[in-house]
DNA sequence: TCGTACGCTGTACATTGTACAGCGTACGGA
DNA sequence: TCCGTACGCTGTACAATGTACAGCGTACGA
């Protein structure tokens, strides 16, 4: 079985009704069951939260519930809806500040920062694909919250989408940058600093400034300005600063002076 | 063995060797080779064309080539060391369109479009993890070519690298989920379109409108925009324009109209 | 009271990267 | 000219994964 790692590979139906908690069709017969939906993904969280995403794997999750792990499978169609009802549950944690009234850059600064919270919190949630979401009470009480953040900007519909999305895979890509950051260093027991002081001069040795002037001098600044090749929290700070004065031209194209500027 | 996906986990020394064809330390003893480094990256890189990176397995690029699996481990520490010299390669190839004298969003849109089309050649582009790029000739004649086109406008060098990165991981976030969708649609035998109309009716029965009034207008609005609830095409076009809106501020700050407005 | 639906389990299989040891080849030094 | 040895190639083997399948026992509805 190929490893999905992204989205409910099976029929739609059985994960909305697994999403929304919906009650089974008839009443129970067998066996009082030993544990719940709730359990399983609270386990499976914990797990996941400490050990990425590659050590999520539903023997270890029946471990930490003291189950075989087939069990599992009675909770659960698959490891992938596990995966969505667990993004599902950790979209509806998030905490949603109330910022009506604020200026449009104070209310979208707030929302990455929310997403930015949900990626520190739980990494893996970054490197899931939310091309085709869960779509949960958590996936769909988020989306209701940040798009009243949008609201009343004078964007049509079509445009508050955009924007939304725009941001969010912002914030996502930034996040799952510093994720892989932090897995490679742990991976390779070598942090970015140690792999440049390795790889450095042999490149030196290798690469002719003079044939790639730009390169050198640019990549050299830019690796002694931060610490090592990327530093993901000046990225964040640049990455949306540029993010919202370009949301700027769009929101404020009829009402030059609109809302604050930063 | 972790899948790896991403990154040269082993000694950079090895992996630049490899990169740069650093010849092998003595004069060759034993028997002839069957197979070069290049015979390997262009069957690897076949298949994962054609199968993903899914597909790409060392069994499977080793029967293309007619050789036992373990063989590959003559010309490769490992797949992931492959996976470096495989994208180095595609940087490489490239092509490279001079747009000296142009106007600055001229020049970044051509940048843009150069990556659009390696991830489109080549899907699996999109999705390795480029934090520790393979510092190849490939990667490095491609950073100095997108350097230039951020030269002389002002900026100083880490924002050059600041303003590159942010184009290049839009660019390759918005790939990386027209591929996700692409291979989602593939895996599940169900286009996105087939999908929604599956899980709308169960969604409108258990989402109530009043309770989510923007979450349903926006969503719905948005789908019947685009035909499902993501359009990689429109997305490029919307994040490029803001993008470069975003830019124009920083660029432009001292020289209000500095060049070209498109 | 009893049949049956259902919870839980152990076993099994296909798929993966790659460690390891063996076999044969052909070059460099004698 | 001849041989030791470095090296190319191979088959076998192992650990880890998701999950299909069949069996076993439980407890509810008739």
């Amino acid at each position: 079985m190929r490893a999905p790692d992204v989205t409910s590979s099976g029929d739609p139906t059985r994960t909305l009704a697994l999403l929304w908690r919906e009650p089974s069709t008839a009443a129970r017969r067998g066996p009082q069951r030993g544990l719940n939906l709730d359990t399983v993904i609270e386990a499976a969280t914990a797990v996941t939260d400490t050990e990425g995403l590659t050590g999520l794997t539903m023997r270890r999750v029946a471990q930490e519930l003291r189950v075989s792990p087939m069990t599992l499978y009675t909770y659960v169609p698959g490891k992938a809806e596990l995966l969505d009802v667990m993004l599902d549950a950790a979209y509806g944690r998030m905490s949603r500040t109330d910022t009506t009234g604020q200026p449009w850059r104070v209310r979208l600064t707030a929302v990455a920062e929310e997403n930015r919270a949900l990626f520190a919190t739980h990494p893996w949630t970054a490197a899931v694909s939310t091309l085709r979401p869960p779509l949960g009470p958590g996936a769909i009480a988020k989306y209701e919250h940040e798009l009243t953040a949008l609201d009343g900007l004078g964007l049509d519909d079509v445009e508050m989408d955009d924007c939304l999305t725009l941001l969010l895979s912002f914030v996502q890509t930034n996040a799952r940058a510093a994720a892989d950051a932090r897995a490679t260093a742990q991976l390779t027991t070598m942090t970015d600093e140690q792999w440049w002081a390795a790889a450095g001069p042999l490149l030196a040795r290798v690469l002719d400034p003079a044939a790639y002037p730009l390169a050198s001098r640019v990549g050299s600044a830019a690796g002694a300005a931060h610490g090592s090749a990327h530093d993901p929290a000046h990225a964040y700070e640049f990455g949306l600063r540029r993010l919202l004065d370009g949301l700027a031209a769009l929101i404020e194209r009829a009402t030059p002076a609109a809302s604050g500027r930063s």
